[in-house]
DNA sequence: GGCCAGGAGAAAA
DNA sequence: TTTTCTCATGGC
């Protein structure tokens, strides 16, 4: 990998295992979409990003060398060799060949745990395009604007500050239905200091669990994602509607329990779940007919 | 018009 | 403790 800066971006050149619509079209990231064929667009960690591949590699725009050690080397998790983790993946079962060469440019994004706790509140029992729908209309009503270089306005995440003192009816006014409850309530929480997201590292994955679950609207499923996405305890393996059914017809039968699921991927995945469960929900999305 | 979407919470069994 | 019902909303 060859960091090089030019025209007011960075070139990363000789990179493996990215692919920039993978990677945002995966469902773990709400918030960065295409806005031009191949170039991606988006905010994380309160900056504004272009994303495209480029002949000889992939550029990121606009961004110098400090926004880039600063913010994207971790926001893409530019340190994990996956070509490593698709290898191991592969040993444990040949599933995986299929799953891991037809997502081959997935990676695990490193996100904001707050921006992660809003939008997987917003995703239960709810479908890609409208929790990304939702999440834009919080952030224009709620979020503080952030003029982006071609003159249009973006808006960051709300705080849960301004959250848990927002009407109820304005909440759900952004498309989120019933959740309005669940997202003014756990901003609350965030807040008054009940739940202390800083100190979710500090603890062990169980514990960190624990403590997620306690949030409104947040139960199994979504304190995984949470632990995944904006904690990156790999150990974590989200079930949903797709990974069971990838599951029952790829490793169990039709019947499993959520918690024989969770069991067989601890058992079986170890540390590597969260990477075993992002290529197996892709491909089961996308991949198989 | 019923079913589904990256389910959670509360009631009922 | 486990199972069942209800909860907005839009797309098909």
């Amino acid at each position: 990998m060859i960091i090089k800066s030019q025209n007011e971006g960075i070139l990363i050149e000789d990179i493996s295992d990215f692919n920039v619509a993978q990677i945002f079209d995966c469902g773990q990231a709400f918030r960065f979409k295409e806005v031009e064929k191949g170039i991606y667009e988006g905010v994380a960690h309160g900056a504004y990003l272009k994303v495209s591949h480029v002949e000889n590699g992939v550029f990121l725009w606009p961004c110098d060398i400090d926004a880039f050690e600063n913010i994207w080397c971790n926001y893409f998790d530019l340190g994990t060799d996956y070509g490593n983790i698709k290898r191991t993946l592969i040993e444990i079962d040949p599933f995986f060949k299929r799953a891991t060469e037809f997502g081959s440019g997935i990676r695990i994004l490193r996100q904001d745990p707050w921006e992660m706790i809003l939008s997987f509140i917003i995703s239960a029992n709810n479908n890609i395009p409208r929790i990304q729908g939702s999440i834009e209309k919080l952030s224009e009503m709620f979020g503080e604007p952030a003029l982006v270089p071609n003159g249009t306005l973006k808006y960051s995440i709300p705080s849960p500050e301004r959250l848990s003192s927002a009407e109820l009816s304005d909440i759900r006014a952004c498309g989120v239905g019933y959740r309005d409850k669940y997202i003014k309530k756990t901003a609350e929480m965030i807040v008054s200091g009940v739940v202390d997201i800083n100190k979710v590292l500090q603890l062990t994955p169980y514990e960190a669990e624990e403590t997620l679950l306690t949030l409104s609207g947040v139960g199994k499923k979504v304190a995984d994602c949470i632990m995944l996405f904006g904690f990156n305890y790999m150990s974590a393996f989200p079930v949903d509607t797709w990974v069971k059914k990838a599951i029952s017809k790829h490793f169990l039968d039709d019947s499993v329990s959520l918690n024989e699921i969770q069991s067989f991927a601890h058992g079986h995945f170890g540390n590597l779940s969260g990477y075993a469960q992002q290529y197996m929900f892709y491909y089961i999305r996308e991949g198989e007919s």
